[in-house]
DNA sequence: CGGAAACTTTGATCTGGATCAAATCGCAAT
DNA sequence: ATTGCGATTTGATCCAGATCAAAGTTTCCG
């Protein structure tokens, strides 16, 4: 039943969105069916391994995309190198600055990830035609700027340790599956990565895992996965 | 010839937005003259003295603001007393988060301002009925997150004289006056707000203050007044 | 005008996290 | 299995910025 009430709905549908991840994401969850037809027409899906752009620092980019599966990292990099991770975007959010076509930071697969892109030009007529779009890509801007500005809070005044746990508290509640109150998930990101996301060095990121490990708040299992026994014990760490 | 005709153009609009440093900014800039009216009625002018609250963190909030003079802070502390600085505010800059009731930071007045303050609900509906409104408050809410990434590696990666550089740089493109390679401006911060924006210690503040000074990068006058001869110079400090 | 409180600078010392330097681990290619 | 390499951990040392402690400055109020 749910299947063929399902099946009533999605009537001229794109085959391709059907099952997809971003289907009802902020940007695909508010189109209409002629709308995500058209958009379906002109996006293309792109397997992106771990590790390669999706969009230069820099560049102009005449696309957007959506995060079908994987994790994608905003990076921003210093003439020096020094570098700096600004944020993490899980499936199904949308990557893009809407109104400007530079960017002013790389977007960089952190996980092997599917991605669905789609030009520019398209999505930001149908931005203005669709208020809908508008006020659903305003609301994930403004989570985003929520979650940056609690990020500046952690680089700004936590320490090394409470640095690593808030970055693993941000893993386990958007890497999905937990239960009551243990949880495990990988990391989609490397021991550098994490320093760079926390504004540290490869090996107190280490040496701080290292303590959680010890003192019990958590498990490591081939240095990528992890398991939070007490997620509130996690949380008291970082003292929010 | 200019003022008749803008007199022409101002029929309708109340009398107390013909002058507000915020009528062409992010809210009021793009309401049609009816709806100028309507918030005009049902709004409040206030004069706010530095370091009083306009909002606080974890109250709910049945108001935004725009600011007409001043700077305001945006803040983030911790049960610890720990604090943060997340974003500064000039006029004509729009305060608040929409679609959120609950505050996630608090907002005060660095510097004495004048801010006109209405209702949430009458803005909301405005925003919902006005795509053009929606579309300017999605531009700002960008423009601020492009703000908290940048100011992410400013935390994150840069040493204390740069992060020091970094804010008298910030500063100084935000307050107006400035000719062509020289400005000079009144910092809207004490020292102890400049530390808190910084993730530093006031003492570690004033050191680099003073370096910056010894190194002729910048004149102080009263604490407060900074002259910045060359921004250039000013702008290599800070390996942008 | 004086005096106190708040803010800022300056100095001495300490320390958390950086840097430098090996081990160790895990995995892919041979 | 063996080798080789990148990622991670672990150890030793260093240093930028924190902390502790005075001493100016400025403001503001009686």
């Amino acid at each position: 039943m749910d299947v063929a009430h399902s099946g009533v709905l999605e009537v001229g549908i794109p085959v391709a969105c059907r099952s997809c991840q971003a289907r009802h994401g902020v940007v695909c969850g508010v189109l209409s069916s002629g709308q995500l037809k058209d958009l379906g027409r002109h996006s293309l899906r792109r397997k992106v391994d771990a590790g390669s752009e999706i969009t230069a620092q820099g560049s102009e980019s005449s696309f957007y995309s959506n995060i079908m599966r994987g994790v994608v990292k905003l990076c921003k990099v210093m003439p020096d190198g020094r570098q700096q991770i600004v944020g993490l975007q899980f499936a199904p959010d949308f990557v893009g600055r809407p109104f400007v076509r530079e960017s002013t930071l790389s977007a960089e697969a952190a996980t092997d990830s599917e991605i669905c892109v789609f030009p520019r030009n398209l999505l930001d007529r149908m931005i203005s035609e669709t208020p809908e779009l508008q006020r659903s890509l305003h609301d994930q801007a403004l989570k985003e700027l929520d979650a940056a500005r609690e990020w500046m809070l952690t680089l700004g005044r936590r320490t090394a340790e409470e640095k690593v746990a808030s970055l693993l508290h941000l893993i386990a509640t958007h890497a999905e599956p937990q239960t009551a109150t243990s949880t495990a998930f990988d990391l989609p990101l490397s021991r550098a990565e994490i320093a760079d996301f926390l504004g540290l060095t490869i090996e107190t990121v280490s040496r701080q895992m290292t303590r959680l490990r010890k003192s019990g708040v958590i498990r490591i299992e081939n240095f990528r996965h992890i398991i939070v026994p007490d997620m509130d014990e996690l949380e008291r760490m970082i003292s929010a």
